[in-house]
DNA sequence: TTGTAGGCGTTATCAT
DNA sequence: ATGATAACGCCTACAA
């Protein structure tokens, strides 16, 4: 079933079919409503393919998923897919790497392949935008992460501010007796969001004098609940000292948590935890996780906002910063 | 950048230029050369709109979920994600439909739209397959229900013993002394799964004389933390004598054990708590969680190799079951 | 082994 | 307001 097909079965020409499957003006009420009511008794689709071919870009909005273990990726591309499918009627194609693999070689290959309208970087490397991204010139979105440091014209920018925002639970952790703490943290070479938190940490230590060595007290882990757990692990083997643990990501506390607990030590009360993120599991859990929390859904919202104003009204790219909050509930406690 | 600017930067057709970048024979070992890296240097992409077009058919595997709260098919679109990539050069293309909107009405529209070599549905509700599936021809999989009732030659299942896994669970509750047990499961008008589960307790408590009365024992749930929460509070609501609480998810059961928490219940101590899936985070989560386990790994290798089987082989449509096992860890216990 | 050309379903331009 | 027609980029007989 074509439109050739509809325009056989209609008396009117393909052109006309066309126009009027595509909302476009000049085509007589009664043409309009002749060739609509065949469409529906047959339940035509127009072909997608024939269409972006001919029109030279696709109805895409291109994901790329930088680290797919990552649980809150997993719940920010949920919710970009929610208010895309709501708002609007383009198309979510998500396409997830690993952590280490290069997102905007991958970018540029998808660029070409499915001529997207925007892209969506959830997760990304400075680095690797300074080397390669010249070479795109599609419409682009980095979230989580700030990009006003790169100067293209067409990659806008969302992201909490990860430096105050772990400042200020470190502030606090720091406010309320502790002076043991141990971060677990994402690889600092390969996540610029790693490095921007343990800026934040770094910050709040200084301003307060207290103690903190890297080489001891930050602990190496991947996004996800065992690299919590075997981070954590570390962290105990290294000393006993520690009265809490900062951890950069929800799923990463929640490894931490199980692991002190294993080693007979309950939290808060042997040592306190904080998380990051604002996972809703983090409500859930026993105990209920203390986090720095972001709102996914306006994460969603600007970010594909930002996209759209870009392509659509071909705006300049802007950054912007959504704000963070610490949500405090039972997993930390005052010493 | 087309076949045809690298017909003409090598000297040889488009004819060929194309049969090398297919693999096709009937190509010198020499034109294959230069036009591969010639290919290769400008980083040539086919069209997929034109290519599609042309052969009439899409890359395509359409993966429809139903239910996107549910975490368990998070990590099952995560793991079919991952081998398709990995085995396959198949392009996956995800689709999420809340509970109760109509799958098979949904993937009869995308069908035509996208034209997909098969369609895996993650759930799916059996009256909608029954009314409407007779009109898609294209190779389905339906994954975590039992299809063979439905004698459709292009649609294959893959789940797990719903029924025997869950009567398990039930019987070895009872044999570990529980006699006052409550369930929280999904409703059963809108769920099959929920509903073969049902019939697994109901089987258990039959079998061995136990009083099961569902309108006071059994809760309704959504697939989330939250639903699990609620359901638990209302079978708290209606008794205090339960000893053991199967639930029909994991993320139910972490609902629960947070609401048995809150009311001054410890588990297992004075609650036993069963979740079903066997999801990672329930390794972490304090007490650690008995479930009823399935394995999103093998869900994902069966439900491909299935489709594929069908779409690539021609195969006839296959039912299979894997195989589902009781995770016995601390939330859990025999009074 | 290589080249040529028709057509896939659509949109858009140009007549009418 | 409507119709005819030329692309879009690719694949694939068929011809050479």
């Amino acid at each position: 079933m074509t439109i050739k097909d509809l325009s056989a079965l209609t008396g009117y020409s393909v052109g006309t079919v066309s126009r009027v499957l595509n909302d476009q003006p000049n085509v007589s009420e009664k043409a309009r409503k002749t060739i609509r009511e065949a469409a529906e008794a047959c339940g035509f689709q127009l072909n997608t393919n024939a269409q972006q071919l001919k029109q030279q870009r696709s109805n895409n909005i291109l994901v790329l998923v930088k680290g797919s273990s990552n649980q809150f990726f997993g719940a920010l591309v949920e919710a970009i897919q929610a208010r895309v499918s709501e708002k609007t009627s383009y198309h979510l194609v998500v396409d997830y790497l690993d952590e280490d693999s290069n997102e905007v070689l991958r970018a540029l290959q998808l660029v070409r392949e499915k001529k997207p309208l925007g892209i969506l970087f959830l997760g990304g490397n400075e680095e690797n935008f300074r080397t390669h991204f010249a070479r795109i010139d599609t419409p682009c979105v980095l979230v989580t992460s700030d990009a006003s440091d790169l100067t293209f014209p067409n990659l806008s920018s969302v992201c909490c501010d990860e430096f105050q925002a772990t400042k200020s639970a470190i502030d606090r952790l720091i406010a309320m007796g502790h002076r043991q703490i141990g971060i677990i943290g994402g690889f600092r070479e390969r996540s610029d969001t790693a490095t921007r938190r343990f800026q934040g940490c770094m910050a709040a230590f200084e301003e307060h004098k207290i103690p903190f060595a890297p080489d001891q007290d930050y602990a190496n882990a991947r996004f996800s609940h065992e690299g919590g757990y075997l981070a954590a692990e570390m962290l105990i083997a290294r000393s006993d000292r520690y009265t809490a643990i900062f951890c950069m990501a929800d799923v990463m506390a929640m490894g931490a948590i199980r692991c002190l607990t294993d080693h007979g030590l309950k939290v808060p009360q042997d040592v306190s935890v904080i998380g990051f993120d604002g996972l809703s599991v983090g409500e859930y859990i026993v105990p209920r996780l203390t986090t720095v929390s972001q709102s996914v859904e306006l994460l969603a919202q600007r970010s594909i906002d930002l996209l759209r104003q870009l392509f659509e009204d071909g705006a300049t790219a802007a950054h912007e910063f959504i704000p963070a909050e610490i949500q405090w509930r039972e997993s930390a406690r005052s010493i």
